[in-house]
DNA sequence: CTGTTAGCGCATTCAT
DNA sequence: ATGAATGCGCTAACAG
């Protein structure tokens, strides 16, 4: 392949001006110009990256550290990123925890990102204390999407999941329902990872406002909820939407009559809490 | 950050020899080679991926390209050579075609990926004639996987789509079922994916051999297989799985009676096209 | 606006 | 087994 100053001397110019010709410096002439994209067009002349990135100190590339690229919403982020990335002119490395404890530790705690990357992109990665330091101490620009710690200085894009919570259970009441459950992991692993405790507080918060309650048995398991709805009957609200379901033989057919063990129904709540 | 020339210093060595031994090069006595090791940790020394790049030759990095990284089985190829690149040093540089011809021309007609990766992974990523053109110009060594095209030199690992339909087909006539359809996409439709139709062309062959036959209306549109089963109750074999289902009026919630209508049902076979 | 001069930090010849 | 010199190919001062 040829090399810079082959399209300099067809050119007519410096390497330096080949260079900054290129990269679309603003300090050439139009006429330098097309006179060094026309020579590089016709050497075929794409700068090597290890040179530019060794001479000018940035390498146009950023990391993406996702916990399991198999998951659908981890996926969804990592395209979107792809996209925005390469058209920019950036390279991707991708980073896959894939549940490993020591994959984690091997990309934070040793320098694996250190003058590879110009920044970095945490998606939905928790840091422990530790790996905090580590990342830190990279001194790079980052981001974290979805994560439930927050680094200093770096941007944090996230879901508001009480909202969320909130407005999906309002969504209900507003249906007339009276009696909502919500599934979710163990509410008592919390591992920096927030979501299930923040859908929970979001539920809760839209029960008490709307003055439904007191909730099911607490903590109970996985499960149907009982027949027999009680008041809960009563419609609420403009009357928009179907009527709540009825109770009956056909609820043992709902889904999560199936769910693994590892979902806890977590009906009921703590009026504190909210 | 220390340069190479600080461990060597305090090592006592060249730099040629930090370099040496910690890439692991047989060159080096082993007191030299723990000296250099206690030296570069003392430090924190980490070597420049850019300019051993530029120095070496190599970039110990992969370009793994994908159509769509969303897609459940692409991210799981996607997951594992993540696992097994990194484990063996090199940087995965991901390229999501995202559906974008546009994309694609830009990855493999520039020489985007020169000079950039040292190896080329392609997932299921036809390449038309000038397609291929550019990528075998691009002169590196890489792997197709699931892809129609095949590339000079290139391994390909593929599913042999033929005999999985068939093995498919061979199980429900095993079961006795006697008429079996075949959903695929439009099977005209041939651009270089020939999944849809390997995997006819199994299902085909597996019927013939049974002897089950003639098909049902060829090329019908999505639906549900009338009623009425016919001679089809019979069973075969030796009784293992449950009866095959009746005809009934639940038919019509079979789930893909909703399926949109760019899925095709091709009922029916060519006894040629065995 | 353009050219000249120095590196960027390491891997590699060759010597020894 | 080790060291000295050379170059990988480009960008960044600094002049002009």
């Amino acid at each position: 392949m040829p090399r810079i100053d082959d399209v300099a001397r067809l050119a007519g110019v410096s390497t330096a001006t080949v260079s900054r010709a290129l990269r679309g410096l603003p300090t050439v002439s139009e006429a330098t110009r097309s006179r060094v994209l026309e020579a590089a067009a016709q050497l075929g002349y794409i700068a090597s990256p290890s040179a530019s990135r060794l001479a000018g100190g940035k390498t146009r590339s950023v990391a993406v550290v996702v916990p399991r690229i198999t998951r659908w919403f981890f996926a969804t982020v990592v395209e979107a990123a792809e996209d925005a990335f390469h058209q920019a002119g950036y390279d991707l490395l991708l980073y896959n925890l894939g549940g490993s404890e020591h994959e984690r530790q091997r990309l934070l705690h040793t320098t694996a990102l250190y003058k590879r990357v110009d920044a970095v992109m945490l998606v939905a990665t928790p840091l422990a204390a530790d790996d905090f330091a580590s990342v830190t101490g990279l001194k790079l620009p980052g981001v974290t999407v979805s994560s439930g710690t927050r680094v200093p200085g770096w941007p944090s894009i996230r879901i508001d999941d009480v909202a969320a919570a909130r407005t999906a259970t309002e969504h209900l009441i507003g249906l007339g329902h009276r009696r909502i459950a919500h599934i979710s992991g163990d509410p008592s692993d919390e591992l920096a990872f927030t979501t299930h405790i923040d859908r929970r507080r979001g539920w809760c918060q839209a029960l008490l406002a709307a003055g439904v309650g007191p909730g099911p048995r607490p903590g109970g398991r996985a499960g149907v909820p009982g027949g027999g709805g009680g008041g809960a009957g009563g419609r609420r609200g403009g009357g928009r939407g179907p009527a709540p379901p009825r109770s009956s033989r056909r609820a043992t057919r709902w889904p999560w009559a199936r769910w693994p063990r590892s979902a806890r129904l977590v009906c009921g709540y703590r009026q504190t809490s909210a």
